[in-house]
DNA sequence: CATGAATGAGAGTTCATTCAT
DNA sequence: AATGAATGAACTCTCATTCAT
């Protein structure tokens, strides 16, 4: 019995910084940066305001904590479907897309996405931190995807690069919406991501697609 | 002779306001909004932190003050030129995106767009007002001339509002990168934005150009 | 023609003062000395703040020239008609009070009494003006009637000073109650001050009569 | 041991509020509502100024705690002494208004109540509050000595609520001067209050007081 | 490890007062 | 004499951070 108990302890122990990241992601995205109080973190993690500096120096390393946990490590686990893939790259791109959007985009993380955004001028430690592991991956990931289909005759031979920004773009517009203006704005919204998506997709692999071999 | 001096003066007053807006624009754009200081603001405009008060109720106000001057108003002015123009409407949609971009994109205060993304949770009434009167008219605008180009045959008969967010996002993923990860993002910004535009417009337009008739 | 518009003018510029202490008195009766802007005053005085200033050096001087001007000068034209008076004692304390209270109680200015007293801790000047040239010399005048009460064999000898406070007690505290409790408490304001004043008068002149000689 | 610790960090805790009323107190009376800092009551306290806030909300809900801690509470502890005295009832009118002077007159906290007359204008609140369980009580309290004396034969059938007022007055004025006027004028306070207010007493009691039966 | 009372620098805002016109 | 734009010291209140317990 009592050896249980220091065992249950270890356990939450172990789980405090994964609370707290929650509660923080949950009110970054809810409230913002500057708007999001440490105590209110530490009271919805369920700890005490001193607690939270246990873990994390300052509200800064706890914002840059968040964005490493719920952007990163999620792009990083991220599968790279293109060496297994063998249908078409129209189809695999579509794929590629949809995935994203049902595990980052559509996760509450796709919130910091904004604020980082606003926040990366005064930030440039982060920023650099995004760039690095988010923004660079996704781009190899695409782009291997594009030149696949290049090399495979599917497509046009484009810049690449380009080909990336036009499947990012897009992608990026909807996430940025989605947590601003969203609200507001019925136009866009009033539509399934997924169907903007596909749309958005139908138009790109219209313009990448090669002419049909005479 | 005597009646120059007060008009020297409303002279001044008359300025404060801009002087106020410009350093403020300078200032938000390039601190964020929680880190710029009223004292800052004033202090740039060259007055007293109680004459920033006297012209703005509050530094809320100022910051809707600056968007409605720099964002709303410039967006007010832009031209529609779908109506006079003759040539094929890809060449249309080209010079409507570069105009927009050496207008708005390009400048100072498209730095006000992430911040109004991130704070727009907080702002619904700002927010509300940018969707209306910046996000609304530039559908409508380039709606009009995608419309044109479906009506002249140039286009196939595409969704005309996807046709149209697929123009905006990739200038809006432009503008979110110019202030926040161009420093640190190389792949994008070794391009002049204006090439980046028009290699996003070959994608585009080669996606929603018709086939020729036979 | 042109030869009256300076004697007008003369004639605003002599009113001018007195249109700022009946601004003052107004403001600072209604929402008390702190909470009275400078600028209210002069804009319901009709002139600019900069002139305000022109014949007040200060927002603590324009408060003493209010309470001059309303409370002592007044104090001072309060004519004593004790020597004239050839009535019954009794019957002179009460057109003694009943006087001052129809021509300074009930009146707007003796909305600064309660004010004096909260202030005056910090205000030892104010203090000693108040209780030189108004209080002084309402005892002296009350004091003479009293005196003559007594020197006709109408009331008993009682200390003078006492009945004199006796006096002044009832007439204080309908004052202040008229300009704080007042609009809360109904007990007391459910009756018409003169009222109050007569049953008050009444109490007091019993205990001051002098029983009937045998 | 180690339980000890917190005991006495709870002790300091549960001091801090008193500790600062304590403080308000002092400052208020002393130099009023608007000019005490917030800082200053802290410091006497011997806190910071963030610790005032974590106990009360705004100064104004400081006052309104001092208000109700040594105002209100202290008159609600009032024991009604009326049911278990018995000699007669002029006697009992001294004991009341003396043991009122020596509880709540005579002390700091009646420095609060010309602050109260004037700001109630701004604090309708509390002056209902002060009303309800200030003046009020007080009231009923002395209503029912009065009547007894008439009930005993040993008064006038006077009307007991002017009786009541005629006994309050006195009390009232002399508060108001102990904490303004009293430093400036010599004539009432060159008497202990006790004996100012026993010669009110005699005055009055002299003109409740029923001819002795034939 | 955990707490939460305490801190205090710093923010936005107000307003009596000044002075160029 | 009159103006009113400008000032800036002073104020209340906040909140990230610390540290005794």
């Amino acid at each position: 019995m009592a050896s249980l108990a220091p065992r249950l302890r270890q356990r939450r122990k172990a789980a405090r910084p994964q609370e707290l990241l929650e509660a923080a992601l949950t009110l970054f995205v809810d409230k913002g940066l500057a708007a999001t109080r440490t105590d209110d973190v530490a009271r919805l993690a369920g700890v005490s305001k001193g607690t939270l500096y246990l873990y994390y120096a300052s509200k800064d390393e706890l914002f840059k904590a968040v964005v490493h946990t719920y952007l990163v490590q999620v792009i990083a686990e991220g599968t790279d479907l293109t060496e297994q893939f063998d249908g078409n790259s129209a189809a695999l791109l579509r794929l590629l897309v949809h995935t994203w959007w049902a595990r980052v985009g559509s996760a509450k993380a796709s919130g910091l996405v904004p604020i980082i955004m606003a926040e990366s001028a005064h930030f440039p430690e982060l920023a650099q931190f995004y760039v690095d592991h988010v923004i660079e991956p996704t781009h190899r990931l695409l782009g291997r995807a594009v030149q696949r289909g290049i090399d495979r005759g599917e497509f046009r031979p484009v810049d690449t690069r380009m080909a990336v920004l036009a499947l990012i773009a897009p992608v990026h517009f909807l996430v940025m919406h989605q947590h601003s203006l969203a609200p507001c704005a019925g136009s866009l919204t009033d539509m399934a991501p997924e169907t903007y998506l596909d749309m958005q997709l139908d138009l790109l692999l219209n313009g990448l697609t090669a002419p049909p071999r005479p």
